[in-house]
DNA sequence: CCCCAGGCTTTTC
DNA sequence: GAAAAGCATGGG
């Protein structure tokens, strides 16, 4: 870690709660040190450090980032361009003072634009099971298929895994990847299927990433794919593409659409039909090119402040 | 043995 | 076509 910048935001951010949110299972917080997040992104390490409400340390091997400046890199990476207040609608807070109120501790949460892949498997590996077990299998994933990287921090060693790459997983056997899904053999054998359909440029991640693709045609597209529904592919859209108009509706989307605005469409059983029922209703409550990231701090909201659960 | 956890696929009407 | 049942696993 030979280079180090500051990195001042204009509006407060919260890395802990960011990463933490339920968006990305990548990144390691170290025990010893609760302070700072360490990850490898676009095959660099990184060290971020909060220091202020708008302020990081960022620790690094080059002043470069995938071809870009690394303060450049990680304002688009945690999307500091977005001022999380704005995207909701202008009588938002009128209409919902109560939500509006809880809501306020939740703008320093940003989306990330994360790599499709990684968020691609990512949530294939969270169907019907706990967040913190989704953790533990994609951090299994890491550990037993990511390249291993040793860094120095503050005079320590610090040992990260990149995530894997669609080569190394689409090699692997189905079998001995489903440790790392919970023994959950359909699961390894889909994410098998899927990293060979990236590695042979079958799925095509880059033309996905077209911001001019129509996000039913990208969901379409994703949903071809065995192990991905609609819920997966909207999560990939959203956190993998930057599709902030992608809104992954799951249990606890439901849950919040029924109570905190009224849809009785949210109190039946999820359907495919009701699902695409409901992404249309959320897009006359919110801004529909925001949906999904209004939705994302609605949904680490509704579980932290109604439900009580834990992410970590 | 029940239910739940950031759903998806197959069967059935 | 769409609704209903089946699937799959670990933890409380």
């Amino acid at each position: 870690m030979n280079y180090y910048t500051i990195i001042k935001t204009r509006a407060p951010f919260d890395i802990r709660q960011t990463l933490f949110s339920g968006q990305s299972f990548l990144w390691n917080i170290n025990k010893d040190e609760p302070d700072f997040y360490a990850a490898i992104i676009k095959s660099k390490p990184l060290i971020i450090k909060q220091i202020a409400d708008n302020e990081l340390e960022v620790y690094a091997e080059d002043k470069v980032i995938n071809g870009v400046p690394l303060v450049d890199f990680i304002s688009h990476y945690f999307t500091f361009d977005i001022d999380t207040e704005q995207i909701f609608p202008d009588n938002f807070s009128h209409l919902y003072p109560t939500l509006w109120q809880l809501l306020t501790d939740y703008f320093p949460v940003r989306i990330m634009r994360q790599d499709p892949f990684e968020t691609m498997i990512s949530f294939m590996c969270a169907q019907g099971i706990g967040m913190p077990l989704i953790r533990k299998q994609v951090s299994m994933l890491l550990q037993n298929y990511g390249e291993k990287r040793t860094i120095s921090y503050s005079g320590k060693e610090i040992t990260l895994h990149h995530f894997p790459s669609p080569e190394r997983l689409a090699a692997a056997n189905p079998i001995a990847l489903s440790t790392c899904t919970n023994n959950n053999h359909p699961r390894a054998r889909n994410i098998v299927r899927i990293a060979k359909g990236v590695a042979d440029g079958k799925i095509d991640l880059d033309a996905l990433s077209d911001p001019l693709l129509p996000l039913s045609e990208l969901r379409r597209t994703l949903c071809q794919n065995e192990g991905v529904g609609y819920k997966i592919a909207d999560c990939i859209a959203l956190f993998g593409l930057g599709r902030f108009d992608a809104f992954p509706i799951d249990t606890h989307v439901k849950q919040y659409l029924g109570q905190w605005f009224n849809s009785t469409t949210a109190l039946q059983s999820l359907t495919p039909a009701r699902y695409l029922a409901l992404d249309a209703e959320a897009r006359t409550i919110l801004k529909p090119d925001f949906a999904g990231y209004a939705g994302h701090l609605l949904f680490h909201c509704w579980r932290k402040e109604i439900k009580g659960l834990r992410t970590f």
